[in-house]
DNA sequence: TGACTATATAACTATACAGTTATATAGTGC
DNA sequence: GCACTATATAACTGTATAGTTATATAGTCA
């Protein structure tokens, strides 16, 4: 987990290559799962520990029946872990890989809007909003 | 570009909870333009340098409308720099974290085909298909 | 100029899926 | 058993978009 991007870049290379028509598909629906707002603010309201469906409703603003069925595709995914205890179902962030995921799409828009500096207001951080 | 995926994953946790409404969608955008199998199978195509519309439109198996529209989704999203040299138009992957983040996934996925096997063989290297 | 090639685009069809409403399922406590 | 709560799911609607076919645009060369 601390090898460098510089090495991850040159593996890439060589199994990217390796990925046939089935893989690539396999691939693109993974992405897909994550090409979602609601998706990506659930992911984003479990950074800070697990929680029960209705603590995802409220928080993104969804309905339950919404959220109940990005949960079922995440858990699908494996991009989250579902563990029912009581009445309530908990989720969890499966893998810290997303965020790593995350972040490169995030870098690489950060980037890109030094070049839309109307666009860059979008990632104001939260202690300047507040 | 050293730095490390585990002081990346920190950063990530950072910015993430930065992200504002509009710019999870346009996160959201982001993936969803590495979300067919076709646009990741030109991306894959080039790999290896520059091509032009044609060599593109051959390596793909796809028609030439098609892949046209295609490039220009991954242009309009930085994915891919276009240039025109005479008719011709060839495109060039715009940077390489596009990779990185295709490696993330990738391993993510080879992770979980562990659990299981069949779809495991999705995996099997360009060599060993020889 | 006109013929030829390369690329982009317009118009269309079919499909996938996000979100909604209503209902089913399942656990808890009486 | 019943009432209550939490979650999942079925059925539906609207929208977005991948792929197709046909055509437009633009560069090259005679």
């Amino acid at each position: 987990m601390s090898i460098s991007i510089k090495s991850l870049h040159i593996t890439m290379e060589s199994k990217m290559s390796a990925l046939n028509e089935q893989a690539l598909e396999y691939v693109a629906k993974y992405f897909k799962a994550l090409a979602e707002p609601m998706r990506l603010k659930v992911l984003n309201a479990l950074q800070d520990g697990e929680k029960n469906v209705s603590q995802l409703t409220q928080l993104s603003g969804g309905t339950q029946a919404n959220i109940s069925k990005h949960l079922t595709l995440l858990a699908q995914y494996n991009l989250v872990k579902r563990e029912s205890r009581g009445t309530n179902v908990y989720y969890r962030i499966a893998d810290p890989s997303v965020y790593e995921l995350c972040e490169l799409v995030c870098g690489q828009i950060g980037n890109r809007m030094t070049l839309e500096e109307d666009i860059k207001k979008l990632f104001i951080t939260s202690n300047q909003t507040e």
